[in-house]
DNA sequence: TTTAAATTGTTTGTATACATATAATTGAAT
DNA sequence: ATTCAATTATATGTATACAAACAATTTAAA
């Protein structure tokens, strides 16, 4: 009666090793194995790399915008950007039309490093992809979008 | 020459909404609000329901055991376990056979409360998957077990 | 058996992640 | 122009997530 491919086991069991949220998590963990190794020289992290990215996209960006850029919590992207600008990657300056904005650029030690950040994090793409068809891998990126 | 499709931009600039680490990053996103809003009223976060169903299935496992039958580290099982226990949720007794180790058990409330959680669970994950077809939800979860 | 190696659980420190609350400021509505 | 609402950034508290270091105990090896 109950098929083998049933999520719930025999008895109405909930396997924790089918659910989708496990799955996506163990895959996050991963890539965010793969990002770490690869990135141990700049040293920076998923959320750092992609405030600079984004920084660098936009020359001058709000800290709240970064955030949405980013896909980021406003209390998230706070201690981010705190981080790097500790290490100087980043500087802030007030901006002028408003007075409650911090306008963030890149440093120049921010600037050289995301060069070297650039290349190694689309080898991270490709490794944390390296298991997956290219067919695979855009049906997957398709789906992924649709559950945005 | 550069195609529309291009992970990189025309200048190989770096495109975050391309790289499938932030599309994971969304995806997750989304199904934690999704799980969160569902588990409101039991109040479990996934890793705590992780947990308690897991220890549902094996009746008795220590406290590390648990964490790799979850994908959790033991510093970070070591909180999970901790908060359910604060709510006598579970309990744990000496093994006798090894000293060292804690055997976790479901208390009879965390028993009650696993039990109205697990419908939810399943619910979370069709919800999670509501975008999808069906046969889009077979190929991602199969993707998803690739990446693992 | 005694020493070494591995396992179990704890602790500390760093980094998200988000809810909630708050102060400062700006924009909109009257 | 004044009041009200929205926005920006900060601060606090809870919950993962994992590296690294550690004590207690068990297992394996010599």
């Amino acid at each position: 009666m109950s098929k083998k491919s049933n999520k719930t086991g025999k008895d109405g069991d909930y396997m924790l090793e089918q659910q989708i949220g496990h799955l996506m998590r163990k895959a996050n963990q991963r890539h965010t194995v793969i990002f770490a190794a690869a990135m141990k020289e700049v040293d920076l992290t998923p959320m750092q790399f992609a405030v600079m990215a984004k920084i660098k996209d936009e020359e001058e960006v709000s800290q709240n915008l970064l955030g949405r850029l980013a896909s980021m919590d406003p209390a998230t992207v706070q201690g981010v950007v705190k981080r790097l600008a500790e290490r100087d990657l980043i500087a802030a300056k007030p901006d002028v039309n408003d007075r409650r904005r911090h306008l963030w650029t890149l440093s120049k030690d921010g600037e050289k490093l995301l060069k070297k950040a650039l290349p190694v994090a689309k080898q991270i793409t490709e490794s944390t992809l390296e298991p997956l068809s290219q067919s695979e891998r855009q049906a997957f990126a398709r789906t992924l979008k649709k559950l945005t």
